[in-house]
DNA sequence: ATGGCTGATTATATCAGA
């Protein structure tokens, strides 16, 4: 058995508590991070190895974007990509053994693309389709054959319809918009993955990882994106034993915009 | 009514998130 966990924290530092909490009543073997928003040096590091997570990967930056993985078994091979060679840390990667394959995890901080739609006109979009060209590219290449992978983080997309409250209010809205979902779709195809979260959840049912902090009462509104995915490489497809978005984790004290989500992989 | 909030920064306003 093997649980992989993703959770966009927005300050790793500010909610160790929530953390800690989480691991504790959910037991991941491995957690992938994003927007850590520390510097390597400030990563509470002594704090995850207290806990059992004593193998970490980390990728951060000062204030902005970083990601970490943190795991209770034997991390090897670590390495992080810098995309579009902007010197952010939105990429890390690790190897875990897992049913006597070695399996490389992926965990990557897509970026969000600014308010505009328009490569033309915002650089943040332009740069958010520059990253998934590379993404796709990347994954095209050598590396990528029959290799065992899991592709895990906040990829600042919603896919689907049912990826969004309102797929019609939402179309023109940088996240949920056809010229990016082009490029995600692209990506999965290059990368031969398969979207974890939809093969176990029919494609229609509303599914969300990210509440909006401006919506005071978001749990009745319920004005929600699926913009934190898990894929998989298609020799673990069938390894799916369960699957878990902690929308509780919303409503904690001083929560995350974002939440946990969490896949558990058996052995065949 | 998709920005109304939240976090980081050699801060007391600005940028970024999405």
């Amino acid at each position: 058995m093997l649980r992989i966990a993703t959770w966009n924290i927005n300050s790793v530092r500010l909610r160790m508590p929530l953390v800690l909490r989480y691991l504790h009543e959910h037991q991941p073997d491995v957690l992938c991070l994003q927007e850590t928003k520390c510097r390597d040096a400030e990563f509470p590091a002594s704090d995850l190895r207290s806990a059992g997570y004593e193998h970490l990967a980390i990728h951060g930056q000062k204030g902005y974007h970083g990601v970490a993985i943190a795991s209770r078994h034997p991390l090897s091979s670590i390495s992080r990509r810098d995309f579009c060679a902007k010197g952010d840390a939105r990429h890390i990667a690790a190897t875990v053994e897992f049913a006597g394959r070695e399996v490389a995890i992926h965990n990557f901080y897509v970026p969000a693309g600014g308010d505009v739609p328009d490569p033309q006109v915002n650089p943040k979009f332009a740069h958010k389709l520059g990253f998934l060209e590379e993404m796709s590219n990347w994954m095209s290449g050598p590396d990528w054959q029959n290799s065992s992978a899991i592709l895990v983080g906040d990829l600042n997309i919603a896919p689907l319809e049912a990826d969004v409250w309102s797929h019609k209010a939402l179309m023109n809205v940088v996240s949920h918009t056809a010229v990016e979902i082009d490029r995600l779709q692209n990506v999965l195809a290059a990368g031969a993955w398969v979207d974890a979260l939809r093969q176990q959840i029919p494609p229609h049912e509303k599914l969300y990882t990210w509440w909006s902090y401006r919506s005071p009462n978001w749990l009745a509104a319920d004005k929600g994106r699926r913009l934190d995915h898990i894929w998989l490489s298609g020799d673990l497809a069938a390894n799916v034993d369960a699957l878990e978005i902690l929308k509780d984790a919303r409503g904690w004290e001083r929560p995350s915009d974002h939440v946990p989500v969490l896949i558990s992989l058996k052995s065949r």
